[in-house]
DNA sequence: AGCACGCCGACT
DNA sequence: GTCGGCGTGCTC
């Protein structure tokens, strides 16, 4: 009895957001399995798609066409992740198979290809012109350029002279490498060497490195090669003479290869409070229920220990654990401390890899051979089957919420795996984000407080420089406290850390004789000057330009820059301090594969005094000669259209502040500000969490936003304003129209940055407490069209949105 | 998404 | 009459 298999299918569209049915032919029925990876006609073209259910009988009215083949050996989906795939595209309200393609390594993802082949009618001068010099009789199609090529393709295709062959390549390859065994007896090998010529020099390294070093075998052809000092050619000669055997393995690449192991692998003794969240964890863990913890602990206060020793919990319950942190190029202590405790069983997910070892680790887990992974946002969708535990480190932090399509954050697909698997969630900040921790105060999750630093030493003192009174004696970016500070802190051969949350030299160009602004021809904004590489740069997509030396509108000369980042800071710095070396980390510095580290490693070595830089230097960091942390300006944050604007300026302050005075000696924070009596810029003075909790609850209770209210976000988009707009009302009288008059509409309102490649941005943002109806409205949002596909409007939901733009 | 089909104006 | 541009609708 032949099966049927209903298929997520590889496009993503509205239309297709459902499950297309094929029969399973009996030769695949073996290995056509739940979550397999699959080839399937679709229309006239091939894709790729995955199984989400077999079945014996067919509920299509139609004809179903025939699976064609499955790709990879084991399913790369189970049925957690199918269900959970299926549940967080309505949640989110995008496609299923954009979920699945998040969870999947990028490799995973299909490579189409076309190809054109002759048919048997093809006439000789056809043949000729088309196929003469393509070896396979087919011409691959995917980047033909030349018009006059293209017209002679479209005429043969009429004339049923070719056709177009349609294939799923994949991308997913295993390394291979070669290995060399011994094709001799050690005897033997000692005759050849007593017997060879004396000139025969490699012949003479390799016996005698055979001789010498026999349990080295089967070696890595690569490694022999260097420790001999042989090549590759030579081995090739000597495999014909039968002395060695070559042949191809399979090896996982190894992203933690180079990371060296220190000598931190047993458990360090606990503090009373950590003692508490650990047993209180570990108790949870016992009971297998699932249930939440908020571990709110100060900076220093180890929470990254109690991590540890309740992973070692879940690992002797026989359960496996997920550790999720920011972003492992900025924390890589924390994966190397993971790494020194648990070895081998600990798989790496995150953005730094390479696909190919994003696809070997991924594989790993995937057949359970580890049983802890540790990574970022994505690492959330890690097929382990076994969860106990799953750690969030920084649950504040706004990486965890994903910007692109989907939209989804990783704490909440945390609380839905955990829920699934019964199993533990660990929520950790110094600075819990008010939805977290509101839920705390509720008892929805358990709260745990730790508020001492083992080493007790007192949390560093935080001077505010009110930046309207200071003094300066050259430029206003730098007053002269902090310079002062600066000088001090090298003179005493101890390191500073600065922060300036604005990358390049200077951020906009402003005429004197006219106002005009250079800006962006795409987007409407000022373009920033980057003194490293003499360009003008668009921060928002990436478009460049030279340095003008005159206005572009009036001609005149009299042209300044305003605006300080970091180049211009890390310029004017060398000035004033000749005598400090100053490192710069930003994106511009960081942009090449273990660029992060370099600069770390650099700085932990004290190659330099000062490390300036923007917020990617406020987490994590553990230097223990550091003990001056400046911020240059605390302000910026602060006038973003943004109802968080407040948090995350307390959370970048306190983070910053905990750099400070890790180890025996004590740190010292100089904070620059232009509103010295905010209180988010007090409390973070006074390292006051709660206080600022207090205070910005009320605000958001008054405000009506979360975690008052829940919102969603919907931004409709067009190259042609009036048509963004239109729209934008239309979606607005059809919410009124259908929800409750207990939820809020605003706008729509352009976008603060109205124009974007060249695209113009209108939202709506909803407030609201209960909406029944909400996603049915949202959903016929998303289906009805408010669009010819001429001038297309595209329209864009973000529940529980974190950028405002 | 990509592909076909069908409609309409334009060109040899 | 046929070519090509664009809008529409469908893919098990």
């Amino acid at each position: 009895m032949s099966k049927f298999a209903d298929v997520i299918v590889d496009v993503a569209t509205q239309d297709t957001n459902k499950t297309f049915q094929y029969q399973i032919p009996s030769q695949l029925s073996d290995l056509v399995k739940v979550g397999s990876r699959v080839e399937v006609p679709f229309g006239r073209r091939k894709i790729q798609g995955f199984v989400v259910t077999i079945k014996s009988t067919s509920s299509f009215s139609g004809k179903s066409k025939n699976l064609l083949s499955v790709i990879d050996e084991f399913p790369p989906l189970n049925s957690e992740l199918l269900h959970l795939s299926d549940q967080l595209a309505s949640h989110l309200l995008t496609y299923r198979i954009s979920v699945i393609q998040t969870m999947l390594p990028n490799v995973l993802k299909a490579n189409y290809q076309r190809f054109l082949q002759p048919t048997d009618s093809i006439s000789e001068s056809t043949y000729q012109q088309l196929f003469q010099n393509q070896e396979t009789k087919q011409l691959p199609l995917n980047q033909i350029k030349d018009y006059e090529l293209i017209k002679l393709i479209q005429k043969s295709l009429k004339n049923k002279e070719t056709k177009i062959v349609y294939q799923v390549k994949n991308k997913a390859k295993d390394k291979v490498t070669t290995q060399i065994d011994l094709g001799l007896g050690m005897p033997v090998y000692q005759k050849l060497l007593a017997s060879i010529r004396s000139n025969a020099t490699n012949q003479q390294k390799l016996l005698k490195f055979i001789i010498k070093n026999p349990q080295k075998f089967p070696i890595i052809q690569t490694q022999l090669v260097k420790e001999a000092e042989l090549s590759t050619n030579f081995l090739s000669e000597v495999e014909k003479k039968g002395w060695i055997k070559r042949s191809k393995i399979q090896i996982n690449r190894n992203p933690l290869a180079d990371l060296t192991i220190q000598n931190e692998a047993s458990a360090k003794v606990l503090t009373q409070e950590q003692e508490t969240a650990v047993q209180a964890i570990n108790h949870a863990l016992a009971k297998r229920q699932k249930q939440v913890f908020l571990l709110e602990g100060i900076t220093g206060s180890g929470k990254t220990e109690v991590y540890l020793q309740t992973i070692a919990k879940a690992l002797t319950n026989q359960k496996q654990a997920l550790m999720l942190v920011p972003e492992i190029a900025l924390t890589p202590q924390m994966v190397r401390q993971v790494f020194a405790r648990f070895g081998a069983k600990v798989a790496v997910l995150h953005s730094g890899l390479s696909d190919g070892e994003r696809y070997d680790e991924w594989r790993r887990i995937n057949g359970q051979e580890v049983d802890v992974v540790v990574g970022a946002r994505s690492a959330i969708f890690a097929p382990l089957q076994n969860l106990g535990l799953i750690i969030i480190d920084e649950e504040h932090e706004s990486t965890y919420k994903q910007e692109e399509n989907p939209k989804y954050h990783a704490r909440e697909v945390a609380k839905w795996r955990a829920k699934y698997h019964q199993a533990v969630l660990v929520l950790g900040s110094a600075t819990p984000s008010l939805e977290s921790r509101a839920r705390a105060q509720k008892k929805r999750y358990q709260l745990l407080l730790m508020t001492k630093r083992p080493t007790q030493l007192a949390l560093p003192q935080v001077d505010l420089i009110d930046m309207t009174q200071a003094h300066f004696s050259s430029q206003l970016d730098l007053s002269d406290e902090l310079i002062t500070g600066i000088k001090q802190t090298i003179a005493k051969k101890q390191q500073v850390i600065l922060l300036l949350n604005r990358r390049g030299y200077a951020n906009f160009m402003l005429c004197r004789d006219c106002g005009y602004v250079l800006k962006c021809p795409h987007c409407d904004i000022s373009l920033t000057l980057h003194k490293d590489t003499q360009q003008m740069k668009c921060h928002y997509c990436g478009y460049e330009a030279s340095i003008p030396k005159r206005c572009l509108e009036c001609q005149s000369t009299r042209i300044k820059f305003f605006g300080s980042g970091t180049q211009k800071i890390e310029e004017l710095l060398q000035q004033l301090i000749p005598e400090s070396t100053i490192l710069r980390m930003d994106v511009d510095t960081t942009r090449r594969k273990g660029g992060h580290q370099k600069i770390l490693d650099a700085f932990g070595n004290h190659e330099a005094d000062v490390l300036l830089g923007t917020q990617m230097i406020a987490k994590g960091l553990d230097f223990e000669n550091v003990t001056l942390v400046g911020v240059i300006n605390a302000d910026s944050g602060l006038s973003f259209p943004d109802f968080r604007s407040s948090e995350k300026t307390f959370d970048l302050l306190t983070q910053v502040s905990g750099r400070a005075g890790r180890a025996s000696l004590p740190g010292k924070v100089l904070i620059q500000t232009y509103n010295p009596n905010h209180y988010a810029i007090q409390l973070a003075k006074n390292h006051n969490y709660e206080g600022f909790y207090q205070k910005e609850m009320a605000i958001r209770r008054q405000g009506q936003y979360p975690p008052y209210f829940y919102l969603n976000l919907i931004t409709v988009t067009s190259k042609l304003e009036q048509k963004a707009a239109m729209v934008a009302f239309k979606i607005k009288s059809l919410l009124k129209k259908e929800l409750s008059d207990q939820a809020l509409i605003l706008g729509p309102t352009p976008q603060a940055v109205t124009r974007l490649k060249d695209h113009y941005y209108y939202q709506i943002l909803i407030k609201y407490k209960v909406e029944p109806k909400l996603y049915s409205v949202l959903n016929t949002i998303k289906t009805q069209a408010f669009d010819s596909k001429k001038d297309k409007v595209n329209i864009y939901l973000d529940v529980d949105p974190y950028q405002f733009n």
